[in-house]
DNA sequence: CTTGGGACCTGGCTGC
DNA sequence: TGCAGCCAGGTCCCAA
């Protein structure tokens, strides 16, 4: 399940290959991942040339020379790999570069999504700030929280709040930062927040050099794995136990979505202040 | 307006 | 062994 890591690790990954080259061929295998845009206007995107990659939340940018933005979201399944050995069934769309690479979009859940737009911020504008980004500040995270009286595990899936963080980078964060995913966020004391912010940024960033997290079917462009999913205390850790303390980690649903964490380490008692080491 | 719940998608797993 | 039904979680949509 790309998340921001998972996008940031295809993005930089891929940028010492692709940047400069241009499309010779763009062939959409299922038309129906493609978004605000007709299958006509989308062979547009032949003969221009990628000047940078880009990352934005969960959304992978190609910045184009004709001011057009290639903007592609991989859902649950997608996977963007360069050069593939053969072409999956679920491949629904190849594209061929100038430089003789092959480029091929997969997708087995149909969940992704592709546009090919002037504006790229139609798709990117209500996106929250980015989490690694020097404008997204502990100030910055309580403004946000405190405007909303929801689980706190919600608000960090909400990608119109903080843009990137997906169920297992949650899960993963609320740990660090010893908070319930319950908790709802108007009740988040300052240090809480304090502690949550650099938990995100911390979580994220591992994630980032681990070169993102393979649990289901993300695989990087070339084809190697991440590793950030041997990283993981609580996410995808159901029954096992807690890294930090041993008692068994629990699965509950918040907003219909699994949610892993630990009821000692992330107690809903107010009393329980995050213990730092 | 906010919040919460369901729908969509498909392959793999469970249980009868 | 066969197969119906459930589950995963990305986003979008709708109801209270």
């Amino acid at each position: 399940m790309p998340e921001l890591p998972e996008v940031e690790t295809i993005k930089n990954e891929l940028s010492p290959w692709i940047v400069g080259q241009s499309f010779t061929q763009a062939a959409l295998l299922d038309k129906e991942i493609l978004r605000q845009c007709s299958v006509e206007e989308f062979q547009h995107l032949v003969g221009q040339r990628i000047e940078t990659l880009g990352r934005r939340g969960k959304y992978l940018l190609f910045h184009l020379s004709s001011n057009q933005s290639l903007i592609m979201h991989f859902g649950m399944t997608g996977t963007l790999l360069l050069n593939p050995k053969r072409i999956a069934h679920y491949a629904r769309a190849v594209f061929h570069l100038s430089n003789g690479s092959q480029l091929v979009f997969n997708d087995q859940r149909r969940l992704g999504a592709i546009w090919l737009l002037e504006n790229a911020t139609l798709v990117t504008h209500k996106l929250g700030p980015e989490p690694l980004s020097q404008n997204f500040t502990p100030p910055v995270l309580a403004g946000l929280l405190r405007k909303h009286r929801i689980p706190v595990k919600a608000a960090l899936l909400d990608q119109n709040l903080i843009a990137g963080i997906g169920n297992m980078y949650a899960d993963e964060a609320l740990f660090a930062a010893r908070i319930h995913p319950l908790k709802k966020t108007h009740t988040l004391s300052t240090p809480e927040i304090q502690t949550l912010f650099y938990a995100i940024r911390d979580v994220l960033q591992s994630a980032i050099d681990s070169k993102g997290a393979t649990v289901d079917t993300y695989i990087r462009p070339q084809g190697q794995l991440g590793t950030a999913q041997f990283n993981f205390k609580v996410a995808h850790r159901y029954a096992k136990p807690c890294p930090a303390c041993g008692t068994t980690i629990q699965r509950i649903l918040v907003r219909g979505r699994g949610t892993h964490f630990c009821p000692h380490c992330q107690s809903l008692n107010l009393s329980t202040l995050p213990k730092l080491i």
